[in-house]
DNA sequence: GTTGAGTCTGTAGTCAGGTACGGAAGTAAG
DNA sequence: CTTACTTCCGTACCTGACTACAGACTCAAC
Protein backbone atom coordinates (compact mmCIF):
# COMPACT_ATOMS: atom_id res chain seq x y z
CA UNK A 1 0.00 0.00 0.00
CA UNK A 2 0.65 3.29 -0.40
CA UNK A 3 1.76 5.98 2.51
CA UNK A 4 -1.56 7.40 2.05
CA UNK A 5 -3.71 4.07 1.92
CA UNK A 6 -1.36 3.20 5.24
CA UNK A 7 -2.08 6.65 6.85
CA UNK A 8 -5.72 5.93 6.62
CA UNK A 9 -5.37 2.35 7.97
CA UNK A 10 -3.50 3.45 10.83
CA UNK A 11 -5.92 6.20 11.34
CA UNK A 12 -3.06 9.31 11.13
CA UNK A 13 -2.38 11.79 8.95
CA UNK A 14 0.89 10.94 6.64
CA UNK A 15 3.01 13.80 7.58
CA UNK A 16 3.01 11.98 10.96
CA UNK A 17 3.93 8.42 9.23
CA UNK A 18 6.60 10.75 7.59
CA UNK A 19 7.93 12.77 10.94
CA UNK A 20 7.92 8.95 12.60
CA UNK A 21 10.60 8.05 10.19
CA UNK A 22 12.53 10.79 10.35
CA UNK A 23 12.70 10.32 13.95
CA UNK A 24 13.84 6.90 12.90
CA UNK A 25 10.34 5.13 14.37
CA UNK A 26 9.23 3.69 11.10
CA UNK A 27 11.34 2.43 8.49
CA UNK A 28 11.64 3.87 4.91
CA UNK A 29 10.75 1.35 3.07
CA UNK A 30 12.98 1.03 -0.90
CA UNK A 31 11.80 3.23 -3.55
CA UNK A 32 11.74 1.69 -6.72
CA UNK A 33 13.73 3.73 -9.49
CA UNK A 34 11.33 6.66 -10.22
CA UNK A 35 8.55 5.39 -8.40
CA UNK A 36 6.62 5.30 -5.28
CA UNK A 37 7.18 3.18 -2.11
CA UNK A 38 4.96 0.93 -1.20
CA UNK A 39 4.04 -0.16 2.53
CA UNK A 40 3.33 -3.77 4.22
CA UNK A 41 1.61 -5.00 7.47
CA UNK A 42 4.53 -4.84 9.24
CA UNK A 43 4.56 -0.66 8.92
CA UNK A 44 1.12 -1.06 10.14
CA UNK A 45 1.71 -2.90 12.77
CA UNK A 46 4.42 -0.48 14.18
CA UNK A 47 2.16 2.28 13.28
CA UNK A 48 -0.42 0.71 15.96
CA UNK A 49 2.21 -0.43 18.31
CA UNK A 50 3.59 3.30 18.39
CA UNK A 51 -0.28 4.62 19.11
CA UNK A 52 -0.39 1.98 21.55
CA UNK A 53 2.69 2.89 23.68
CA UNK A 54 1.80 6.32 23.38
CA UNK A 55 -1.96 5.54 24.92
CA UNK A 56 0.50 4.42 27.80
CA UNK A 57 2.15 7.40 28.24
CA UNK A 58 5.24 6.78 26.46
CA UNK A 59 7.02 9.55 24.60
CA UNK A 60 7.92 9.10 21.45
CA UNK A 61 11.64 8.51 22.30
CA UNK A 62 10.62 5.96 25.35
CA UNK A 63 8.59 4.23 22.49
CA UNK A 64 12.24 4.18 20.69
CA UNK A 65 13.44 2.51 23.92
CA UNK A 66 10.66 0.08 23.43
CA UNK A 67 11.19 -1.18 19.98
CA UNK A 68 14.39 -1.96 20.22
CA UNK A 69 12.86 -4.69 22.42
CA UNK A 70 10.21 -5.48 20.44
CA UNK A 71 11.29 -8.63 19.81
CA UNK A 72 9.70 -9.63 23.18
CA UNK A 73 13.11 -11.47 24.69
CA UNK A 74 14.40 -8.45 27.17
CA UNK A 75 11.28 -8.95 29.58
CA UNK A 76 13.12 -7.55 32.17
CA UNK A 77 14.37 -4.25 30.39
CA UNK A 78 10.75 -3.66 29.18
CA UNK A 79 9.18 -4.21 32.68
CA UNK A 80 11.55 -2.07 33.90
CA UNK A 81 10.73 0.39 31.34
CA UNK A 82 7.08 -0.01 32.62
CA UNK A 83 7.52 0.23 36.01
CA UNK A 84 9.17 3.56 35.29
CA UNK A 85 6.41 4.92 33.38
CA UNK A 86 4.12 3.84 36.37
CA UNK A 87 5.65 6.07 38.67
CA UNK A 88 5.56 8.95 36.48
CA UNK A 89 2.01 8.03 35.79
CA UNK A 90 1.04 7.98 39.74
CA UNK A 91 3.30 10.92 40.51
CA UNK A 92 1.24 13.15 38.00
CA UNK A 93 -1.94 11.53 39.78
CA UNK A 94 -0.89 12.52 43.06
CA UNK A 95 0.18 16.43 41.33
CA UNK A 96 -3.30 16.22 39.85
CA UNK A 97 -5.14 15.46 43.45
CA UNK A 98 -3.33 17.79 44.80
CA UNK A 99 -4.89 20.51 42.16
CA UNK A 100 -8.53 18.59 42.52
CA UNK A 101 -8.59 18.97 46.05
CA UNK A 102 -7.58 22.59 46.25
CA UNK A 103 -9.85 23.70 43.63
CA UNK A 104 -13.13 21.96 44.47
CA UNK A 105 -12.40 23.34 47.78
CA UNK A 106 -12.14 26.57 46.79
CA UNK A 107 -15.69 26.36 44.65
CA UNK A 108 -16.92 24.70 47.32
CA UNK A 109 -16.58 27.59 49.44
CA UNK A 110 -17.21 30.20 46.55
CA UNK A 111 -20.73 28.53 46.69
CA UNK A 112 -21.04 29.51 49.88
CA UNK A 113 -19.92 32.67 50.24
CA UNK A 114 -22.23 35.45 51.26
CA UNK A 115 -20.04 38.38 50.47
CA UNK A 116 -19.98 38.74 46.55
CA UNK A 117 -17.48 41.56 47.02
CA UNK A 118 -14.80 39.38 48.12
CA UNK A 119 -14.56 36.16 46.55
CA UNK A 120 -12.55 33.34 48.12
CA UNK A 121 -11.49 31.84 44.75
CA UNK A 122 -9.22 35.52 44.25
CA UNK A 123 -8.93 36.23 47.80
CA UNK A 124 -7.33 32.45 48.24
CA UNK A 125 -5.02 33.38 45.06
CA UNK A 126 -3.89 36.53 46.83
CA UNK A 127 -2.57 35.13 50.28
CA UNK A 128 -2.58 31.05 51.05
CA UNK A 129 -1.80 29.43 47.90
CA UNK A 130 1.35 31.33 47.07
CA UNK A 131 3.66 29.54 49.81
CA UNK A 132 6.43 27.55 48.59
CA UNK A 133 5.18 27.01 45.59
CA UNK A 134 9.12 28.06 43.48
CA UNK A 135 9.00 24.88 41.77
CA UNK A 136 6.37 24.92 39.82
CA UNK A 137 7.90 25.80 36.62
CA UNK A 138 7.50 25.46 33.07
CA UNK A 139 4.52 24.21 31.10
CA UNK A 140 1.34 22.00 32.40
CA UNK A 141 3.12 18.70 32.07
CA UNK A 142 6.45 19.97 33.87
CA UNK A 143 4.52 21.85 36.40
CA UNK A 144 3.24 18.52 37.42
CA UNK A 145 6.02 16.71 37.24
CA UNK A 146 8.15 19.27 39.68
CA UNK A 147 5.46 19.27 42.51
CA UNK A 148 6.25 15.68 42.76
CA UNK A 149 9.85 15.22 41.64
CA UNK A 150 12.54 14.54 44.38
CA UNK A 151 14.98 15.44 42.31
CA UNK A 152 14.68 18.33 40.01
CA UNK B 1 13.14 47.18 44.66
CA UNK B 2 14.88 46.48 41.07
CA UNK B 3 13.17 43.53 38.66
CA UNK B 4 16.41 41.44 39.55
CA UNK B 5 15.02 41.75 43.66
CA UNK B 6 11.77 41.26 42.36
CA UNK B 7 12.71 38.07 41.08
CA UNK B 8 15.13 36.48 43.73
CA UNK B 9 11.62 37.51 45.96
CA UNK B 10 9.43 35.72 43.66
CA UNK B 11 11.60 32.68 43.54
CA UNK B 12 11.94 33.04 39.33
CA UNK B 13 14.07 34.50 37.03
CA UNK B 14 13.96 37.63 35.83
CA UNK B 15 13.64 36.56 31.83
CA UNK B 16 10.46 34.91 33.13
CA UNK B 17 8.98 38.12 34.56
CA UNK B 18 9.41 39.83 31.09
CA UNK B 19 7.52 37.18 29.81
CA UNK B 20 4.56 37.61 31.95
CA UNK B 21 5.71 41.55 31.09
CA UNK B 22 5.65 41.17 27.71
CA UNK B 23 2.46 38.81 27.89
CA UNK B 24 0.82 41.59 29.63
CA UNK B 25 0.41 39.65 33.09
CA UNK B 26 2.40 42.14 34.86
CA UNK B 27 2.55 45.64 33.91
CA UNK B 28 6.32 47.45 32.89
CA UNK B 29 6.70 50.42 35.83
CA UNK B 30 7.12 54.02 34.40
CA UNK B 31 11.13 53.98 33.60
CA UNK B 32 13.02 57.63 34.32
CA UNK B 33 14.79 59.17 32.56
CA UNK B 34 17.84 57.30 31.56
CA UNK B 35 17.24 55.00 34.97
CA UNK B 36 15.79 51.53 36.04
CA UNK B 37 12.37 50.65 36.65
CA UNK B 38 11.50 49.89 40.06
CA UNK B 39 8.90 47.61 41.70
CA UNK B 40 6.90 47.22 44.71
CA UNK B 41 4.91 45.11 46.83
CA UNK B 42 2.03 44.91 44.58
CA UNK B 43 4.07 43.88 41.52
CA UNK B 44 5.44 40.79 43.59
CA UNK B 45 2.04 40.26 44.91
CA UNK B 46 0.79 39.80 41.23
CA UNK B 47 3.81 37.16 40.82
CA UNK B 48 2.21 34.72 43.60
CA UNK B 49 -1.28 35.30 42.19
CA UNK B 50 0.18 33.98 38.87
CA UNK B 51 2.05 31.20 40.38
CA UNK B 52 -1.03 29.88 42.83
CA UNK B 53 -3.24 30.24 39.72
CA UNK B 54 -0.44 27.96 37.81
CA UNK B 55 -0.02 25.94 40.13
CA UNK B 56 -4.19 25.26 40.74
CA UNK B 57 -3.38 24.21 36.96
CA UNK B 58 -4.46 27.06 35.12
CA UNK B 59 -2.29 28.30 31.69
CA UNK B 60 -1.03 31.96 31.34
CA UNK B 61 -4.32 32.54 29.15
CA UNK B 62 -6.54 31.71 31.53
CA UNK B 63 -4.42 33.57 34.41
CA UNK B 64 -4.91 36.43 31.98
CA UNK B 65 -8.27 36.33 32.63
CA UNK B 66 -8.08 35.77 36.69
CA UNK B 67 -6.25 38.69 36.57
CA UNK B 68 -9.12 40.80 35.30
CA UNK B 69 -11.37 39.37 38.37
CA UNK B 70 -8.98 40.23 40.66
CA UNK B 71 -10.74 42.64 42.58
CA UNK B 72 -12.52 40.07 43.74
CA UNK B 73 -15.86 41.54 42.78
CA UNK B 74 -16.88 38.57 40.38
CA UNK B 75 -17.67 35.86 41.91
CA UNK B 76 -19.83 34.10 39.82
CA UNK B 77 -17.42 34.26 36.90
CA UNK B 78 -14.49 33.36 38.89
CA UNK B 79 -16.18 30.15 40.52
CA UNK B 80 -17.02 29.37 36.44
CA UNK B 81 -13.08 29.43 35.49
CA UNK B 82 -12.47 27.56 38.47
CA UNK B 83 -15.11 24.73 38.14
CA UNK B 84 -13.96 24.70 34.04
CA UNK B 85 -10.48 23.84 35.24
CA UNK B 86 -12.05 21.44 38.10
CA UNK B 87 -13.54 19.54 34.92
CA UNK B 88 -10.25 19.52 33.37
CA UNK B 89 -8.45 18.07 36.03
CA UNK B 90 -10.56 15.44 36.94
CA UNK B 91 -10.78 14.73 33.08
CA UNK B 92 -7.25 14.35 32.97
CA UNK B 93 -7.27 11.99 36.48
CA UNK B 94 -9.29 9.47 34.23
CA UNK B 95 -7.18 9.55 31.43
CA UNK B 96 -3.83 8.94 33.71
CA UNK B 97 -5.83 6.11 35.79
CA UNK B 98 -6.61 3.98 32.46
CA UNK B 99 -2.82 4.70 31.78
CA UNK B 100 -2.00 3.61 35.18
CA UNK B 101 -4.33 0.46 35.93
CA UNK B 102 -3.19 -0.58 32.03
CA UNK B 103 0.62 -0.15 32.37
CA UNK B 104 0.20 -1.78 36.13
CA UNK B 105 -1.65 -4.93 35.22
CA UNK B 106 0.82 -5.40 32.30
CA UNK B 107 4.05 -5.21 35.03
CA UNK B 108 2.21 -7.26 37.00
CA UNK B 109 1.70 -10.17 34.09
CA UNK B 110 5.10 -9.52 33.01
CA UNK B 111 6.28 -10.44 36.74
CA UNK B 112 4.55 -13.66 36.17
CA UNK B 113 5.50 -14.41 33.05
CA UNK B 114 7.12 -17.42 32.66
CA UNK B 115 8.25 -17.47 29.22
CA UNK B 116 11.06 -15.10 28.73
CA UNK B 117 10.89 -15.11 25.24
CA UNK B 118 7.39 -13.58 24.98
CA UNK B 119 7.32 -10.59 26.89
CA UNK B 120 3.72 -9.59 28.01
CA UNK B 121 4.40 -6.28 27.67
CA UNK B 122 5.42 -5.96 23.68
CA UNK B 123 2.79 -9.08 23.23
CA UNK B 124 0.10 -6.61 24.33
CA UNK B 125 1.11 -3.46 22.49
CA UNK B 126 1.33 -5.42 19.14
CA UNK B 127 -2.23 -6.94 19.49
CA UNK B 128 -4.75 -5.83 22.43
CA UNK B 129 -3.82 -2.05 23.07
CA UNK B 130 -4.20 -0.44 20.02
CA UNK B 131 -7.71 -0.65 19.37
CA UNK B 132 -9.65 2.05 19.23
CA UNK B 133 -6.40 4.36 20.11
CA UNK B 134 -6.70 6.68 16.93
CA UNK B 135 -7.47 10.03 19.09
CA UNK B 136 -4.53 9.84 20.52
CA UNK B 137 -2.46 12.43 18.60
CA UNK B 138 -0.04 15.19 19.56
CA UNK B 139 1.59 15.68 22.89
CA UNK B 140 1.04 14.46 26.45
CA UNK B 141 -0.95 17.00 27.58
CA UNK B 142 -3.18 16.21 24.40
CA UNK B 143 -3.31 12.77 24.98
CA UNK B 144 -4.74 13.21 27.74
CA UNK B 145 -6.88 15.26 26.94
CA UNK B 146 -7.78 13.81 24.31
CA UNK B 147 -8.62 10.31 25.76
CA UNK B 148 -11.16 11.39 28.09
CA UNK B 149 -12.39 15.13 25.89
CA UNK B 150 -16.05 14.56 25.08
CA UNK B 151 -15.91 17.46 22.11
CA UNK B 152 -13.04 16.91 20.46
C1' DG C 1 37.19 56.81 37.49
C1' DT C 2 37.06 52.37 36.57
C1' DT C 3 35.46 47.89 37.05
C1' DG C 4 31.97 44.58 37.43
C1' DA C 5 27.33 43.53 38.11
C1' DG C 6 22.70 44.42 36.97
C1' DT C 7 19.22 46.37 33.57
C1' DC C 8 17.04 47.21 29.05
C1' DT C 9 15.52 45.82 24.54
C1' DG C 10 14.86 42.93 20.86
C1' DT C 11 15.19 38.73 18.88
C1' DA C 12 16.00 33.85 18.66
C1' DG C 13 16.17 29.19 20.52
C1' DT C 14 14.27 25.18 23.40
C1' DC C 15 11.17 21.02 23.92
C1' DA C 16 7.48 17.60 22.07
C1' DG C 17 4.76 16.11 18.79
C1' DG C 18 3.28 17.10 15.24
C1' DT C 19 1.22 20.25 11.01
C1' DA C 20 1.68 22.92 6.75
C1' DC C 21 3.48 24.15 2.47
C1' DG C 22 5.84 24.50 -2.07
C1' DG C 23 7.40 22.54 -6.13
C1' DA C 24 8.55 18.59 -8.77
C1' DA C 25 7.51 14.08 -10.16
C1' DG C 26 4.67 9.87 -10.27
C1' DT C 27 -0.04 7.59 -10.76
C1' DA C 28 -4.97 6.55 -11.73
C1' DA C 29 -9.33 7.41 -14.10
C1' DG C 30 -11.71 8.93 -17.85
C1' DC D 1 -3.60 12.11 -23.20
C1' DT D 2 -5.13 15.10 -20.08
C1' DT D 3 -6.67 16.13 -15.56
C1' DA D 4 -6.67 15.54 -10.79
C1' DC D 5 -4.95 13.36 -7.01
C1' DT D 6 -0.75 11.40 -4.48
C1' DT D 7 3.81 11.06 -3.31
C1' DC D 8 8.36 12.85 -2.33
C1' DC D 9 11.47 15.93 -0.08
C1' DG D 10 12.98 19.71 2.39
C1' DT D 11 11.99 23.19 5.23
C1' DA D 12 9.26 26.12 8.01
C1' DC D 13 5.67 26.76 11.32
C1' DC D 14 2.64 25.75 15.54
C1' DT D 15 1.65 25.78 20.90
C1' DG D 16 3.11 27.00 25.80
C1' DA D 17 6.08 28.53 28.97
C1' DC D 18 9.91 29.77 29.21
C1' DT D 19 15.33 30.50 28.44
C1' DA D 20 19.34 32.56 26.22
C1' DC D 21 21.97 35.97 24.25
C1' DA D 22 23.93 40.32 22.14
C1' DG D 23 24.91 44.98 22.64
C1' DA D 24 24.06 49.24 24.84
C1' DC D 25 23.31 51.40 29.05
C1' DT D 26 23.14 52.43 34.17
C1' DC D 27 24.43 51.90 38.83
C1' DA D 28 27.09 50.93 43.07
C1' DA D 29 31.43 49.96 45.16
C1' DC D 30 36.10 50.65 45.61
Amino acid sequence: MTIGTLAKMAGMHVETIRYYQRRGLVALPEKPYGGIRRYDENALARLHFIRSAQWLGFSLEEVGELLKLEDGTHCDETRALAEHKLEDVRRKIVGLKQMESTLDDLVERCRCSTDPQNCPIIHSLHTDLHQDRRSCANNNRDQLDARTDTQP
